[in-house]
RNA sequence: GCGGGUGUAGCUCAAUUGGAUAGAGCAUCGGUCUACGAAACCGAAGGUUGGAGGUUCGAGCCCUCCCACUCGCGCCA
């Protein structure tokens, strides 16, 4: 594969591994066998080397060999020096493989530079990723966060790897609910230069509760037998007035008819929610500004030419005077416009996803939004390759995933309430963060021998900010993000343990170290030292910590190909862990003699321009002190 | 009713996609500082991976059937 040739960091053992043993492969069976996988890992157990080939077990399987006699023969047959010893077979047929010492040293030369081992990424399409999708006029949520944090650290990485990426706040601010709340915020009489956020939230709260009707929807919801509670809830919303919804209609029709003073009520209510939106995102340091605004208004025009285009092509069909787009598989089809002509959130889905591969030309589109919409993702996503909407110009087929991601939790394991049982607002949980983030920061800075003692109020407020946020998102980060998970503010903020305060702690530590010995930190990703002293790699914990930082690249590539950022916070941890070992055993500043004392200080700089790159890409920032 | 997700140590979570003895962190117990930052390190203890079958050299992971919790299921987004 040439383009991963061309990827290959000239740092990364385990892709080197890998191509010598592809080529020992392809020498004892046959060119046939050129695509077989050699599965290179890294050994979990120090006594099976640094590195293990498990695919000699598998092919004897495939070949009929003794998995044992063809990992011998592989063995015979592969060229690893000067990079390796000699490799062992053992067990069934593992293959274990011992870097040579020397030759950790180089690797750690060729990773010692701005990249850090990171290579660009061959594909020269932009990603889309779907993030944040606040809506106008509500309350920003704890789901709102993670979207909009779990998308920031996918596109840093994405950027990592030198793509480019469209983050699309694709807002809430068009249709029915919208002009509901223009509604009535005009019947209240309101000044809309004098809204805040709290008064849209009660409109829109105000506005739904006054206008759900749904007469068909329950009719169908019973004929299809929907679960008790959506009938409930139906029956419920049923009760209520059917006047409301009717004239928010006809304030939709005049907005969409250009109507200039609704036009400019309109603006004012998305520029009040997008000031607060602003607002969390500066205190979350998260890279999204007015520029990946990109709503369902933007779509508004679009939305005929998707049915004509579905009805033109005779997938979609009229029923019940609603427009279908029937799947083979399912008995559920996807619904695209009401019986009223009213388009539904499904149509604008499809329409973006339609322009986000077409005219944005990406070759992922990756949507960030919570576990809930699987279902309507899965229907949109198969209407959309139906109609092949989902290709590049230049012929390539976009991967369209959907990032599930699951629901928080209380530490009650109900989803996170306040105690008088109200929704918790994003807003309140980041101030909690950064009070206790500040509060541990000061707390700590009172101790007389702490490198931060004395500091200005104003910087250790900066630092507890960091570390609040840090503890936030890397709590969030750092499990799988299929699954639910608890909020437990006391868990993330402990400096103990797997979190973000820990990481950073390791971070501020090394930065400690080049104070104390009079070297000046280097910025950005460059190394602080010049390279004319080599790496000695000698003691257990400095190889163990040597191995771990190669390692980088191929898990910034890897978290980019699986879209899963816990693995990049489980490779921070180790690493810390790594160096906390590493500093543990090996004095850096007080080296017996000064070809190692130099080595080791390179061995901090790195990790340090590791630690501190890796938590970028989290968006989690690495104070100096704290 | 149909469909999806989840189930791993007391608690919170991993397990490199089928690899060797299932690993971490809290909490518990025991060691390490007149300090290159102890916000740390080293160690101990803790498991029938919800249950039962099956596939194979090998299963937490794949297949079948159950159980529990949870989310979703046409005119909201």
């Amino acid at each position: 594969m040439p383009s991963e040739t061309l990827s290959t960091p000239a740092s990364d053992p385990q892709t080197r591994l890998e191509a010598a043993l592809r080529q020992a492969i392809v020498a004892v069976l046959g060119p046939e066998y050129a695509d077989a996988d050699p599965v290179v890992r890294p050994s979990q157990n120090p006594q099976f080397g640094d590195f293990q080939c498990n695919g000699a077990m598998a092919l004897g399987k495939q070949t009929g060999m003794k998995p044992r006699e063809l990992a011998q023969r592989i063995v015979d047959a592969v060229e690893l020096a000067p990079l390796a010893e000699t490799p062992e077979v053992a067990g069934p047929g593992f293959i274990n493989i011992t870097l040579r010492t020397e030759s950790v040293a180089e690797l750690l030369e060729a990773a010692d530079d701005e990249h850090l081992g990171v290579t660009p990424d061959p594909d020269p399409h932009p990603v889309v990723i779907d993030l944040c999708a606040v809506n106008v006029a509500k309350q920003m949520h704890v789901g709102h966060l993670r979207s909009t944090i779990i998308g920031d650290a996918l596109a840093r990485v994405f950027e990592r790897r030198d793509r480019l990426v469209h983050r699309e706040n694709h807002l809430g601010d068009w249709g029915l609910p919208i002009a509901m709340v223009l509604h009535q915020l005009r019947e209240e009489g309101r000044d809309f230069s004098t809204l805040d956020l709290p008064a849209l939230d009660a409109a829109y709260r105000a506005a739904q509760l006054g206008g759900r009707n749904d007469e068909r929807g329950l009719a169908a919801a019973r004929r299809l037998g929907a679960g008790p509670h959506r009938i409930i809830e139906l029956e419920e919303q049923n009760d209520s007035a059917a006047d409301t919804i009717e004239a928010a209609k006809r304030t939709l029709v005049k907005l969409q008819g250009g109507d200039a003073e609704l036009d400019r009520q309109w603006h004012q209510l998305i520029d009040c929610t997008l000031a607060s939106l602003y607002d969390a995102l500066a205190i979350l340091e998260v890279k999204l500004g007015p520029e990946n605004n990109r709503g369902e208004s933007f779509y508004r025009d679009r939305l005929p030419g998707v049915i004509d285009a579905f009805a033109a092509a005779k997938l979609a069909r009229e029923d019940d005077g609603a427009m279908v787009v029937p799947f083979e598989d399912r008995t559920r089809p996807l619904l695209i416009r009401k019986s009223d002509g009213g388009f539904l959130y499904a149509t604008t889905d499809l329409a973006a996803v339609r322009f986000r591969a077409q005219e944005l030309g990406a070759s992922r589109v990756i949507y960030v939004v919570d576990a809930r919409q699987r279902d309507h993702f899965r229907d949109v996503f198969d209407a959309v390759r139906l109609m092949d909407w989902h290709r590049t110009p230049d012929g390539v087929e976009a991967e369209l995933v959907h990032i599930g991601f699951g629901s928080v939790l209380g530490t009650d394991k109900k989803p996170l309430k306040t105690r008088s049982g109200a929704n918790v607002t994003l807003r309140s949980l980041l101030d909690e963060a950064v009070e206790r983030g500040t509060a541990e920061v000061q707390r700590r800075a009172g101790d007389p021998n702490a490198p931060t003692h004395g500091l200005p109020d104003e910087e250790l407020r900066e630092i507890g900010r960091a570390v609040g946020i840090g503890a936030v998102k890397y709590a969030d980060l750092s499990n799988d993000l299929v699954r639910d998970y608890v909020f437990d503010m006391d868990r993330m903020i402990a400096f103990e343990g797997d979190t973000g305060p820990y990481l950073q702690y390791a971070h501020a530590r090394i930065c400690s170290i080049f104070s104390k010995a009079g070297v000046a930190l280097g910025s950005g990703r460059g190394p602080a030292l010049d390279a004319k002293t080599p790496f000695v790699i000698a003691a257990d914990a400095e190889r163990t910590l040597a191995l771990t930082l190669l390692r980088y690249g191929a898990v910034v590539a890897d978290v980019g190909r699986v879209l899963e950022p816990h693995r990049l916070c489980a490779y921070l941890y180790e690493l810390a862990n790594a160096y906390s070992s590493f500093y543990q055993q090996c004095p850096v500043i007080k080296a017996d003699d000064e070809a190692t004392r130099q080595s080791r200080l390179r061995l901090c700089d790195l990790t340090r321009r590791v630690l501190a790159d890796g938590l970028d890409l989290l968006g989690i920032p690495a104070p100096r002190r704290m």
